[in-house]
DNA sequence: AATATATATTCCCATATGGGAATATGTCAA
DNA sequence: TTGACATATTCCCATATGGGAATATATATT
């Protein structure tokens, strides 16, 4: 087997940095094709196929006004990347905190549990 | 030019599932590489390479311990992409909610604090 | 209809996989 | 040293890019 395709997934699709630029433009408000690609500075098709890729796993929405295509992020498909992320918030607190934790908390039943 | 390297960044490097299933189990204790091979039933060397990727963004950290090398999730490396995916919390509030919410509290310090 | 404008798609190609198989490396035991 | 055990690395291959160039599609304008 081969790479997983960009667009088998959330994680997948956000793994380009120009992507995530594009999502980062399109949070607060819808654009044209053309304004990103003045905005990043890349190739019209270029644009055109990171776009299909966000579509394909919804990461964007978009409709036609006129010959234009608005997108626009639709910040709801990020949610499972951040609730998996969050998923990690207890374990990253800096040493001397969780040594103070476990200081202060001892004879309480083990927060890190087998699994 | 071609799809980004797996070890250009934590983005790409977890958007293979099986890394990120290698990251959650290692986040609560830290394991040797073949409890990782039993309990995701993968190969060997199929771990053992998803480890080095990992390691190569200081996703894991790893020290040896007699013939077993022991590794265990660095969760303060998936911070950025926590990070990231926070930026887009102020959008993915429905709609309702958020007009709702606007119209109730205004003036209210946030529910939804920072963090 | 003919032309211009805005996007999308297709083709080609160098590159980076991820899995399987085989092999190398490192460490402990007898 | 020899053998067993635990991991890591290398090779091979089918697949999926992402960018550039060329082309197709859709819509507005004259």
């Amino acid at each position: 087997m081969s790479r997983a395709a960009t667009t088998s997934d959330v994680f997948n699709a956000i793994a380009e940095s120009r992507r995530r630029e594009i999502l980062e433009l399109l949070a607060s408000r819808e654009r044209p094709v053309g304004d990103i690609v003045a905005m990043l500075g890349l190739e019209q098709p270029s644009v055109s196929k990171h776009l299909r890729v966000l579509r394909d796993v919804d990461l964007v929405l978009v409709r036609r006004d006129g010959r234009q295509m608005l997108y626009r992020t639709n910040a709801e498909a990020i949610r499972p990347l951040h609730d998996w992320a969050s998923g990690f918030r207890q374990y990253w607190r800096h040493h001397l905190t969780r040594i103070k934790e476990r200081a202060e908390a001892s004879g309480r039943p083990r927060i890190d549990g087998p699994e």
